[in-house]
RNA sequence: CGCGGGGUGGGGCAGCCGGUCAGCCCGCGAGGCUCAUAACCUCGAGGUCGCAGGUUCGAAUCCUGCCCCCGCAACCA
């Protein structure tokens, strides 16, 4: 018997749980549950990841303390958990007092090795919010393109990168004021000490999947590694750490450590020593996670595992992100679903199931379709599986199972024979293929009954030992299907075992080899419906209208007729006030375009000539080749900034600039004039 | 040239350590059955496996180049 322990990444403590974590939850859960069903011991530990900056800011706009915050998101986490049967061990917190001992025995590991030093780094401080501000909270103009409102360390539109420092006018998006450098000490793991380490466990044992043992190799591991800066100067909302007074574990050291941590509180509730899990090699650890935390996952966890004296991990299961109708999730098309608004509209088994026959154990990203999932659980679950129940229980309810297992033509054999090989799915998290595997056994199952047509048998009274063995062999089929889809949808299996007069914890994968026979047969009532399209939709409205903020709602109640959404100011925030003198900086003009063409070596470019009236014209590049093609641009009037400084691109000189709106890609937008408007004009 | 993944009948996918590998599910067409939650069974139409080269007796499967799509690079897993 092995003895695992399982994890899945922890969520972070300032927002809901959706659709997109339930992707890893699911994994994880389903996983653990096989495990069990082949007599593994196995424990499944999580917790609320509750530091940072963003965790302390968003408890000061609530006016309650951060305390009071992750509690109250982690009952609400627990409570959408449970409903997706999903079921932790434990499930705890990063702010556990175990978490911080486990925290301060790894610093003390880390410090032994002398792997720890100090560095004074300058970052920007919001003096109005009191705070450091991390790069994600500055805003600026790239230093090296001259982009506008770039985020504090890469420029998305040149890609470079750079420090917050570097920006121009940067400004902080807690508070709109403008920073100012600071000095600090901040504490650095050295980690390349520990490449040679590293370099190894992730090329060799199996312990992560190929494409991700080759991703590092690639593209950290072949290349001196950067130190951690580990710190994270006061106020932030986390643990003190504890010879470095004002400083606080910057949350990526702890959020890690709350794995003991949560396992430390487990034990000390059910008697267990912590210790005999993670530092007893005979315990395998399994890590479930996100590919876009792989870095945290791989380098520096496993270096502070291994400087601290616990196991490592046997293996970490990295799964990809998910889309909803081959997008990414989106709040305004309704797609960014909560497992709540879920849980009000569907049951969870759909969830669970489609998930599972979309999950291949490889990185590749899953995709919620809602035609899809309808469709796939309505012809498995309810068609196939479900209905052999349903077609063949009721006609044996009196009698029972047969005495002796009938002659089936080797169904039920063939049947069992595959449960090592289901097995060996589950364990590679290759839940496709269990789906696959067991509705090929659903469709010889249901050509069974359809052959040996119990609807005939049961009019002629003679026949009824033969109308018995047929739903007999049905339901033993039915049955096993059941056991080895159990950790997928464990509420039919446990509906499903009260139907046969069984109890579904008592299940094993050698359950699946020993047919029922002679026992009793309870009233069949419907295991599960089929998906309505009408709740899907009714679920995807909601989500539409959760994700409208509350000025959005207060225009629908004043009677208002144009219900706008507040996704584009969410997303671009308005700006500082300026000055009238500052807008006549900015010279607007009308302009028409007298030669649009593609320059093909462009991703996003099309070279357009602007003229602003008697021969002036003037030379752009404009980023909107995604949205246009260059002859429905061809002799359009348009707003151009006429005096922006000449920029030399790749493919030429750009004199100008012209005005548009929109997120991107294919929504871009350009402006355009009244009709009347003159080229040349210009706009006050 | 940032990294990773993928392009297989209308949709979603499996196969991909070279030789029953052209397969599964949905959808579609025809028929059957009527026990079952319009469910089940049978038959059928539909793909030169992104493109172009190469290796080989033989390639969806290996190699090279190209094209296209997606994700990550955000304290959203």
């Amino acid at each position: 018997m092995r003895k695992i322990l399982v994890t899945s990444a922890l969520p972070y403590a300032n927002g809901p749980i959706h659709i997109g974590h339930l992707v890893e939850y699911i994994q994880t859960d389903i996983w653990v549950r096989a495990q069990r069903l082949r007599g593994n011991r196995c424990i499944y530990i999580c917790a609320d990841d509750t530091h940072g900056t963003a965790i302390m800011i968003r408890a000061n706009k609530e006016g309650i303390t951060p305390e009071e915050l992750i509690a109250n998101v982690r009952e609400q986490h627990q409570a959408s958990f449970r409903g997706m049967d999903i079921e932790f061990d434990h499930y705890g917190s990063t702010n556990d007092a175990e978490s911080r001992e486990t925290c301060a025995e790894i610093w003390a590991a880390l410090r032994r090795e002398g792997l720890v030093h100090e560095k004074k780094i300058s970052q920007l401080f919001d003096t109005k919010e009191g705070t450091f501000l991390a790069d994600r909270f500055v805003k600026g103009t790239c230093p090296k393109c001259g982009a506008e409102d770039q985020y504090g360390d890469s420029c998305d539109k040149c890609g470079a990168t750079y420090t917050p420092a570097d920006l121009k006018n940067p400004v902080s998006t807690l508070s709109g004021t403008t920073p100012e450098l600071r000095d600090a000490e901040h504490l650095m793991v050295e980690i390349e000490r520990l490449r040679p380490f590293l370099t190894e466990w992730t090329q060799n044992g199996g312990h992560l999947q190929e494409e991700i043992a080759n991703y590092l190799a690639n593209f950290f591991l072949k290349d001196e590694l950067r130190d951690w800066d580990i710190s994270r100067p006061a106020p932030y909302f986390g643990f003190e750490i504890p010879d470095s007074p004002g400083n606080y574990w910057y949350v990526w050291f702890d959020a890690p450590i709350g794995y003991v941590g949560s396992t430390r509180v487990w034990c000390a509730k059910n008697g267990e020593n912590w210790e005999k899990w993670w530092k007893d090699p005979e315990t395998e650890i399994h890590h479930f996670i996100g590919k876009d935390i792989t870095y945290f996952h791989t380098l520096f966890w496993p270096a502070m595992l291994k400087v601290a004296g616990f196991n490592l991990p046997e293996k970490i299961h990295i799964h990809g992100m998910l889309t909803t109708n081959g997008e990414k999730m989106s709040k305004s098309k309704g797609t960014f679903i909560k497992a709540d608004t879920y849980l009000r509209h569907l049951d969870p088994a759909y969830l669970r199931y489609y998930f599972a026959s979309k999950l291949t154990g490889s990185v590749d990203d899953v995709d919620l379709n809602f035609t899809d999932i309808r469709d796939k659980v309505n012809a498995d679950l309810v068609g196939k599986l479900v209905n052999l129940a349903s077609r063949t229980a009721k006609f044996i309810r009196e009698q029972g199972t047969s005495a002796s297992y009938p002659e089936d033509g080797g169904l039920f054999a063939a049947g069992a024979a595959q449960a090592d090989e289901i097995a060996q799915a589950y364990e590679e998290c290759d839940f496709a293929k269990v789906t696959r595997l067991v509705m090929a056994l659903g469709d010889r199952a249901n050509k069974f009954v359809e052959e040996h047509a119990p609807w005939v048998l049961r009019k002629d009274p003679e026949r009824a030992q033969e109308l018995q063995d047929v739903c007999s062999v049905a339901l033993n089929l039915y049955r096993q299907m059941v056991i080895y889809l159990a950790p997928i949808l464990p509420k039919l299996a446990k509906q499903s075992a009260e139907l046969l007069n069984e109890n579904a914890a008592d299940w094993t994968f050698e359950s699946v080899k020993t047919p029922l026979a002679g026992t009793k047969v309870n009233e069949f009532t419907h295991l599960m419906t089929r998906m309505d399209e009408k709740a899907i939709e009714a679920m995807i409205e909601e989500t539409k209208i959760e994700n409208q903020p509350a000025e959005g709602q207060n225009a629908e109640e004043t009677g208002s007729q144009w219900d706008d959404s507040a996704q584009p100011l969410e997303d671009e925030p308005l700006d500082a006030l300026c000055t009238i003198d500052d807008f006549c900086k900015v010279d607007l003009r009308v302009a028409r375009i007298i030669m649009a063409e593609e320059v093909p070596e462009a991703r996003k470019l099309l070279h357009l000539t602007l003229s602003l009236g008697g021969g002036v014209t003037k030379n752009v590049f404009a980023g909107i080749k995604s949205a246009y093609k260059p002859e429905d641009l061809l002799g359009r009037l348009v707003v151009c900034v006429a005096n922006l400084q000449p920029r030399q691109m790749k493919f030429g000189l750009s004199e100008a600039m012209i005005c548009a709106a929109g997120p991107g890609g294919k929504d871009i937008f350009v402006l355009s004039p009244d009709s009347g408007a003159l080229p040349g004009q210009r706009i006050h």
